[in-house]
RNA sequence: GGGCCCGUAGUUCAGUGGUUAGAACGAGCCGCUCAUAACGGUUAUGUCGCAGGUUCGAAUCCUGCCGGGCCUACCA
């Protein structure tokens, strides 16, 4: 990505005051792509995920509960845990906002906003809802014929308050914005993301109130403890929070800054305005890249609470098997727009993808080679050009994902890999190793040992996508451990080498029998 | 209101000035039989949202209209 030997991948932390949904493991999930791809490839790679636990809501929540913020967020945050080890992420580290480091991060970073001058003291004011606890903008609020003002969401009545806060002089940092924007066209990704944000900035910044002293579950703001820093700031500090901050001389500091913060579309301008401008104010590099990713409908409906069409994703790995779930959100939609969620779709995909095209290529292949040549990888022999042809796509396929990877197109990456499967398969029928066993055992050897050798490539490249499946292909390749980084992508096949008895990896999905009919 | 984006085969989309507009899935037909009834070949379908304009030439550029989406600050 930049060249350099690091990479840092980072997820939003994620509030807790809800339980993961679909949004949150496609997020984490495009990482661990990243992650696993990166580390394959030999980059030293620290892919960071967390739960964000501070602020009034969680504070709430807690009292409703009955319990103690830090019980009830040691609680919630599990979920997030658990999320990680059934869709079989690969953080390098979890972390939380409650931890004592965080805090520490959070304060100093405060102080160097400080001393730079970007922090003064002031008043936050608003239409305030006491019986929401919150405040509201001017544009969600109406007055009514009673001549009263109210909150237009909840009804409620509103009055004019103001309370003491500190803000960030972000106004003044429009110009600067723009300026590192122009400098760094892949600040923002995609392109439609970083038009839309140009022209918020370019639309002029107010300051930003960062801290309140309405509820008291936060990290107190150094010297004024009545304040707490506002969810944002603190949130947001987490990346530099895992990189020592601010101990420059922590061994964690070579990964800043990120490589890449992937971030839901709804949350990008924390990410690419606020964030950096509070980098810069503070003297720090602001990240490479943001990325950020669309939402998913439920076959073709929003999804929302109220619906009750949310997507639980430990059900669909339940109904439809971890790897086609990870294989299909990566690969259905373009990575950046909005996707549907059809079952329909993912069957499809699961089959047609999956069971039929890459299980069925590999079932089909090990099987003739189970049957025809010991049980050991077949001899290469004399290649012709289809053999060579076949291979190089095969060979182009590192280079070609890396590119895909490195714009985070997952889809078009899978596309590719995709077309080599597909060409594998014209390779069999064409070749018809079945046929040459009678006549050309020599040939059908290297047919074979050219098969064997196009699914190793193959799989290696699909290890990051879906790990379990292409470590069971690997194995039935006998590809040793010191053999599946892409250092070895181009260690070929050795002859007589003894195989294990094939098995399919993916079984093809049957619609469970329904009731009646 | 202002800004950005989109509207192409049944479906999902690719194609951003140049020969008869492509892919995948789905559908029909043929072949194969190694394999997870998998695989391969082949056929078919489109007034490229509508109407003007620029150009030797437009799905591709410009204008208008129709339809859809997103952004327009602190509720992650």
């Amino acid at each position: 990505m930049s060249g350099r030997s690091t990479f840092y991948v980072t997820t939003p932390i994620y509030y807790v005051n809800d339980v993961p949904h679909i949004g949150h493991a496609y997020t984490t999930l495009a990482c661990d792509v990243l992650a696993r791809f990166m580390r394959l490839d030999g980059r030293d790679v620290h892919f960071l995920t967390g739960t964000d636990e501070h602020g009034q809501k969680i504070e709430k929540a807690a009292a409703t509960a009955g319990l103690p913020p830090q019980a009830f967020t040691d609680k919630v945050s599990q979920s997030f845990r658990d999320l990680v080890v059934k869709m079989n992420y690969s953080p390098d580290n979890f972390i939380r906002t409650t931890e004592k480091r965080h805090y520490a991060a959070c304060q100093a970073l405060w102080e160097k906003l400080v001393a730079a001058g970007d922090i003064y003291l002031g008043k936050y004011a608003g239409w305030y809802s006491v019986r929401d606890e919150t405040y509201f903008v001017e544009g969600e609020t109406e007055v009514g014929p009673d001549k009263k003002r109210r909150a237009i969401s909840t009804g409620a009545e509103v009055e004019w308050v103001e309370e003491p806060s500190y803000f960030f002089k972000l106004s003044t940092w429009s110009e600067r914005l723009l300026a590192f924007y122009e400098k760094n066209p892949r600040f923002i990704g995609p392109d439609s993301r970083r038009n839309e944000v140009m022209s918020f900035v370019k639309g002029g910044l107010q300051d930003l109130s960062v801290s309140r002293t309405s509820f008291s579950w936060g990290v107190p703001v150094p010297g004024d403890p009545k304040h707490i820093m506002y969810v944002w700031l603190d949130a947001l500090t987490n990346y530099i929070t895992e990189c020592g901050y601010p101990d420059v001389s922590s061994p964690n500091w070579k990964y800043w800054p990120a490589d890449l913060h992937m971030v839901g579309k709804d949350i990008i301008r924390f990410h690419c305005v606020f964030w950096p401008a509070f980098l810069m104010a503070a003297g720090l590099e602001p990240p490479q890249r943001v990325f950020a990713h669309g939402w998913w409908t439920n076959e073709g409906q929003k999804i929302s609470k109220s619906l009750g069409n949310v997507i639980d994703p430990v059900e669909l790995v339940d109904a439809y098997g971890l790897d086609p779930v990870r294989y299909f959100l990566l690969r259905e939609v373009p990575f950046g727009n909005d996707g549907d969620l059809q079952k329909r779709a993912l069957v499809g995909r699961l089959n047609g993808d999956l069971a039929n095209a890459y299980g069925n290529l590999c079932q089909r292949v090990l099987s003739i080679v189970a049957k025809n040549c010991e049980g050991k990888v077949p001899p290469k022999g004399t290649l012709i050009d289809a053999d060579i042809a076949l291979l190089d796509r095969a060979k182009g396929l590192l280079a070609a994902v890396r590119a895909e990877l490195n714009e985070q197109a997952f889809h078009r990456a899978l596309i590719s890999i995709w077309e080599v499967i597909a060409d594998a398969n014209r390779y069999v029928d064409a070749q018809a190793p079945w046929a040459l066993a009678k006549i050309d055992p020599v040939r059908r050897d290297t047919v074979l040992w050219v098969l064997a050798e196009t699914i190793r490539r193959v799989t290696l490249l699909v290890q990051p996508f879906m790990p379990d499946s292409a470590a069971k292909i690997l194995d039935q390749l006998a590809v040793p451990a010191d053999a599946q980084a892409f250092a070895a992508f181009d260690r070929e096949l050795e002859s007589g080498t003894t195989l294990p008895k094939p098995q399919g990896v993916f079984p093809r999905f049957v619609e469970p029998a329904t009731a009646a009919s």
